[in-house]
DNA sequence: TCTATATCCCATCGGAATAGTAGGAATAAA
DNA sequence: TTTATTCCTACTATTCCGATGGGATATAGA
């Protein structure tokens, strides 16, 4: 249950969108060095946010794109769901096609609430909050390096070239 | 953001150990059957699930597996770590490599909110809460198909055979 | 001791998604 | 007309997911 890349450069973009809010359109040029993600990736990611609505381009030279509505209207779980998809941590698990026994929901309780925590803080905070953070109180994370192990280790066998075991 | 599979198979998986702790070994044969699962993939969860804690093997005939714990010892969060690795949503983003400028970190306060929030609740939960519930109060989720749209869509284009264009 | 029943443990596989890259057409300001 | 920009379509390499298969090892019960 990790965050994509998409998503965190896509809430980047739409940060630093906000930030310019009526002061002209912003390029996907000018994005992409202030936050530092390839442009061509990042013109996958802005394309779909004006497909679908936040976004709004303008074409030619001295163009780029606005926010389609001032950062106060725009809820953080809108952007999320465009980004993650609507259907939240587990995917339309209310047909009860995999979930015949009751034994089965005893886990999907667990499963509905943290959905609705991870909702609730998404749903009352606007882009407008966020960028109204001081950007000097960041929150610390935990230090330290964090290796995410892997389930199954699949790593190949090292095959360490010469070595004959039959052979002298 | 999305659950695995595996995931939701090793807290199925768990439950059921759980529920039957202190009663003899469980097999997988019979795990599976029970939660209509591939035995050999819940072979592999429970497989892990055995090197790294909480659950013990007891080989041979009338063999199986069962909680190295009671259940009331065992948090929820300690399970989801060992499915959906320890370091949370965001890939440890402590270290400021891809994160130089403060405008980025802006929206690194949403995630560790979000993570503050995943955590608080699976920390305070144990498996013998999660089975404590009535499988009869089932919480229903939001009804209806709920498609998750594409991010891009790359589907092949239909090439319908024998179009000619440039003939007759 | 033999056999059936388990875990153990190795390897392989198709499919999908991620995170890009490449190249060019359309648009519009200068 | 030049140039800066969006728009659009395609391609690719890598990784992970969700399995499947085969066989080695251990052991309870006959």
């Amino acid at each position: 249950m990790k965050l994509s890349k998409r998503t965190r450069y896509g809430f980047r973009l739409m940060v630093e969108l906000a930030k310019s809010f009526e002061k002209g359109p912003l390029s996907i040029k000018e994005i992409a060095a202030r936050q530092n993600i390839s442009d061509k990736y990042l013109e996958q990611i802005i394309m779909h946010l004006k497909t679908v609505g936040p976004v709004t381009a303008v074409r030619g030279p001295k163009g780029g794109y606005l926010l389609s509505l001032p950062p106060s209207q725009i809820t953080l779980k809108s952007l999320f769901d465009i980004f993650e998809g609507p259907c939240g941590i587990v995917e339309c698990v209310q047909n009860p096609s995999e979930c015949k026994r009751a034994d089965a929901c005893l886990s999907r309780k667990l499963w509905v609430t943290l959905e609705e925590k991870i909702s609730e803080t998404l749903s009352s905070t606007t882009l407008e909050d966020l960028i109204a953070g001081d950007p000097a109180d960041l929150i610390p994370l935990k230090s330290g390096p964090c290796k995410n192990a892997k389930f199954i280790n699949r790593s190949r066998k090292r095959v360490t070239g010469g070595e004959s075991e039959t052979l002298s």
